[in-house]
DNA sequence: CAATTTAGGATAGTGACGCTATCTAGTCAA
DNA sequence: TTGACTAGATAGCGTCACTATCCTAAATTG
């Protein structure tokens, strides 16, 4: 297909197109002739993915183009790729590996994990609590274990759902789920804390989540804004 | 305290104190004079709390101050501030009230939430599950109820965990509580894939968790990096 | 075959964002 | 009185993610 074509189905702006060929994050068509060049399925289901990964994980462009690259990649270690892919993801954080991350390394051996510094996530779990810390909302050991239950059990879903067959796909599922539900679960937890609250906090007659199974109950005159 | 002393304490520039104070983020001191003005430890934790939500959290100026006026305004009320709250945090989404969100609304009937798209959080549901499917990743069921049991874990602490003496920090808790500890479980959660990950696809000798009660193992060689 | 459309490549410009720098003028301690 | 400090106003800067404009040339259309 004609560039044209590809700007229709992907939705994306011929201008933006030419920016991601430039910056390397799309890779270029098959030249027809020194004036035309051809694209294919591949090159929409790419840019749904650079638009999902920069608008939707929030992602600037630059480090698209490394997750791109390790996917690309098919030299890569699948659980360097993970660590690699990690790092990726905003909020950066240049870690240093000398660095001693002493929030961090008390939450994760409260939580009976290993502490290894060299992992990108432990500077920016360091970030995270001491900025709790700093506002005066310090984690505290009891919301840590819960925290930590909840997410091991989306972790052990996570990596038992990568699928087993080529390393390529399997590649692509361990660094994308990380990176794409992301978003997924913040939201979800955004609404789980409405809905709780609507049961413990909120007005006499909001709609709730029955505790037990019942009707679904009328919509609220106004909206919870 | 003077200003001088105010960048010394909070560790934030002069020019990004004025320009906080311009923009209405960061309240002013009691003028003691036409060229001065006395600030004090509201001042030092009220600057902690901007850098937090602005560097960790990765919320705009414009939505910091929103937040920050939520928290201020003594006559708005819990249940509402937190969808408040929960609209001003990245990724921004602008809800249309009279829109569906049928990948949302799904998501919600299957977990047993009530599906109100008023919560600002629904469109971000909606959004994030349209990126998952358009790279070829849709959230399976048995996925969307692993993370759903997982969030609600921690939706119940947090909201259990809201103090409940006088309304001003009960709301100041839920409001930062929301956006303070997401970043935490961002990092808890890209380290739980490492843990994980480890333990199923890592190399031989790599350090991981043990199963039960054991002894730490040595650090590895090199960083998986 | 001429005229129009479309493509590719290069380069410069745009608008939002979060500061940052400079200037002015007033004040206060030494 | 001199020099450091301050508030307030305004203008500028660097990054980011595009976006717009040229130019050239091939491809398509009438």
């Amino acid at each position: 297909m004609r560039v044209s074509e590809l700007v229709e189905r992907s939705g994306v702006s011929l201008a933006s197109i030419k920016y991601y060929l430039r910056e390397g994050l799309l890779m270029p068509g098959v030249a027809t002739s020194v004036t035309g060049a051809d694209y294919d399925e591949r090159h929409v289901k790419r840019l749904a993915l650079i638009r999902a990964l920069i608008d939707v994980v929030g992602m600037p462009v630059q480090k698209v183009k490394i997750v791109l690259a390790l996917i690309d990649d098919p030299d890569a270690e699948l659980f360097e790729a993970l660590g690699q892919a990690v790092s990726a993801l905003p909020p950066a954080i240049e870690g240093d590996p000398e660095a001693d991350y002493p929030r961090a390394r008390a939450a994760l051996e409260r939580l009976g994990q290993v502490y290894v510094p060299e992992y990108p996530a432990v500077p920016q779990l360091e970030r995270a609590l001491a900025a709790a810390e700093s506002v005066g909302m310090p984690m505290s050991d009891e919301r840590l274990e819960v925290y930590g239950r909840a997410v091991m059990q989306m972790g052990e879903y996570d990596i038992r759902a990568i699928p087993s067959d080529g390393t390529a796909s399997a590649l692509e599922y361990s660094v994308l789920g990380t990176a794409i539900y992301e978003p997924v679960v913040a939201a979800l937890r955004r609404l789980a804390h409405q809905d709780v609250a609507a049961r413990l906090l909120g007005p006499a007659g909001w709609p709730t989540t029955p505790k037990g199974p019942g009707e679904k109950q009328p919509a609220p005159r106004s909206a919870p804004r």
